[in-house]
Formats: C-alpha cells, structure tokens, sequence
DNA sequence: CGATTCTTTGAAAACAGTCAATCTGTGTGG
DNA sequence: CCACACAGATTGACTGTTTTCAAAGAATCG
C-alpha cells in the first residue's frame, strides 16, 4: 500500500529513491475497520495519517452531542488534527472510518525527523498547509454567503468522489444543515 | 512605525539585530487612509501586508453584487490572500481599510528572499499560516454547528478589539448574517 | 446645519429545524 | 430463501428563525 503514496509524493515533488526510503521506513501502514477510529477528542493526535485507501470524517460535538462534520477524507488525502498535533493540547475532535481503509501513519517524532532532513519533504508538506488553509478560506466564504441549496451544488461539483462514498445524513452535517433540510433540498432539485 | 513590527516579531522569535535590519531594508511603510484598498478582485496579489495600525477587512462580492467579509485585521495582522499571492492567479477578494492605516509591505521577491536566508523568519511564517489554518477550522465548525445569537457572543468574546472598530453591518456579514437579524440578536440579548 | 451612512424596527414571506411516522435498502440469522 | 431488524432517507405538519423590503431613528462628517 505504501506505493499509493509514493505515487501520490512523486506526482508532487522531485524526490530520490534514497529519500523516499526513508520516508517509507519512518512509516507504519495500518489497515482500519469501518467505524473505527484514528482519534478520539480527548487524547493528543500525536500521528499524521495519510489516507491510501478508504475514508474518513473529522467531526466534532456540539454541547447538545450533536455531532458536525469539519471535513472528510478520502484516497491520497491527509487526516490529522492539527490543532492538537501541532500544540499537544486535547484534541476536540474525532477522526472515524466510514469504510473498511488503509492508512499510512507517521509519529509526530519521525515525522518531525523527516522534515528536518529531507528540504523537498518539508517544502511538499508546507505547501500542503498553505492549500489546507486556502480550502478553509473558501469554505468560510461559501457558508456565509450562500444558501444551503448552493452550498450542496458545489459541494457535489467540488468533492464528486466523496459524495458517493459518504451517507447523505453527514454531507448535511458538512453542509451546516438539518437531514431533513438536505432531503428536502435534493428532492426540490429534481 | 517598523518598530511595531520589531516588537510584535521579537516576542515570537529569536532574532538578530542584524537579520531584522534585512527584514526592515526589504520593507516599505505606507500609510493608507480611510477606505482605501490595498487589494482589488480581478489583480493579483502580489505582497505580504502587515498591519501596523488601524484596521482592514477581507472581502469578496457574491453573484448578486453582496460583499461578504472574510476576515478582519488589527494591529499585529497579517493581510494578504494567501490564495493569489501563492499560485499567481487572480485574486476574487478585496481588502480595504476601515480606518486611517499603516502598513507594512513586503513584495513578493523580496519575500521569498528573506524566507530563504532567514531561517528563523521562515519557520515564523510557517507556524503563522499553520495557526491561520487551525483559526479556520474553529471558524468553519461555528458556522456549521451554532446558530447566529452564539456565533455573535464567540465573536465579541474572541475579538473585542475588532469588535469595537468596525461597523455592525461588517460584522453581520461576518457571521452570515443579515444586518437586521444581527440587530435583533442584539436587542434580544439585552 | 444638511447629507450621508449606519442602525433599528415592523410586517410579511421564505426558509430551516423539529418531531414523528413512513419508506427503502442492506445484511443477518433462522 | 425468507423474515426480520436496522440504519439511512424521506415526508408531512408544525414551529421557530431569518430574510426581505420599506421606513424611520441615530450617529457622523463635512
């Protein structure tokens, strides 16, 4: 499973064999069940995952346990908490599998490691940020500007893939609205 | 007024005299007044702005000729759209300023340079957009999960000082909202 | 002071949420 | 292979919230 993100790496950055070898050696490949999780809110995310195959949800609950769905992953997609990963404080969040997946973890230690020694590795993961925070930036946008029929439109248009792999009940949970709303909504589409 | 500057970058990191000297020399200081723009949709954003004093805000116009505020900026604020400035392409967003400004501004080149020679510099900046990224995702989860009344209360607990410097209606557009209903919110909480 | 911008209010209409019931498809055990 | 259970999706009726539009009050600035 590790060439899944070979290939993912090597479409992306100029790197050797040598360095990709020790990238690969720093990692541990771990095969996950549907619903089981990566991190419980709670704990310190202390991994990076890089999803090779399957998918995931970072949701989040409210006071009211309402769960909300911050974002999900899918094939060559990455899934950490950040937040929690970068200042060890508790995470907020939970990282669950909605289908049977593959992920290839690092620690924050061996990741941290590689970072430091591998310039094309650092550069890769630091424009990978600069994306992650753009992507926020226009969903910021999307959900304070439009309404949730438009929001559904491009969320279809944008994430196609993941739209067919994840039930409607947590796209409305993406979106910001009820179940009902987004039925209602798809129904009104037709 | 790069003195500002200094401060609020020596708090942060440990930096020598020197090496701010060349942050400083790659600077200009401009001062911007009252509605000004230091960014239109449609040009390509090509600095990294530094807020000094007063105060901005990121915007950008839906199909309907609506502007929807992005993001506020105070002292000690970065500005910029990350998402022009990086890949090169026009920028959808508009930044203007809510009062009389100053800022600092760093092109693009001279940008790249002081990131490349100065290795506290960089990884400053790195952990600056790492932190815009987490602010986001706290930001998107508001958005998706509370409605307006608590999103209004975290805001003004979050950011008093932006609070009391920009007018409702900006704010109200932050939120989602309309100008009215962020009345009504208000009214209702007294 | 007048002009402009900002904020508030009222009333009606559009929209979204809740609750409870039903429908659909999937998978399991007899 | 069927019957049943279960999770997911949809619907209807109702309630509550938000938007819209129009108008009227504040506040600010020249």
């Amino acid at each position: 499973m590790f060439e899944v993100f070979e290939k993912y790496l090597r479409t992306l950055v100029d790197i050797s064999d040598e360095e990709i070898n020790c990238i690969r050696t720093a990692s541990t490949i771990k095969n996950i069940k549907k619903w089981q999780s990566l991190l419980h809110d709670g704990e310190v995310c202390k991994s990076m995952f890089f999803i090779a195959d399957g998918c995931f949800r970072l949701y989040r609950y409210d006071k009211e346990g309402t769960d909300h769905t911050v974002r999900f992953g899918i094939e060559n997609w990455w899934m950490t908490d950040q937040e929690s990963y970068n200042s060890g404080n508790l995470s907020k969040y939970n990282i669950e599998a909605l289908a049977k997946s593959t992920v290839i973890i690092w620690s924050k230690h061996s990741w941290d490691e590689l970072q430091a020694t591998i310039p094309a590795f650092k550069k890769f993961y630091e424009q990978l940020v600069a994306r992650a925070f753009e992507t926020s930036q226009q969903r910021i946008y999307s959900l304070i500007s439009s309404p949730a029929e438009e929001r559904y439109l491009e969320f279809l248009k944008t994430y196609p893939k993941i739209f067919n792999k994840v039930p409607l009940h947590m796209i409305a949970s993406y979106l910001g609205i009820s179940r009902e709303t987004l039925s209602r909504v798809r129904r009104d589409l037709l």
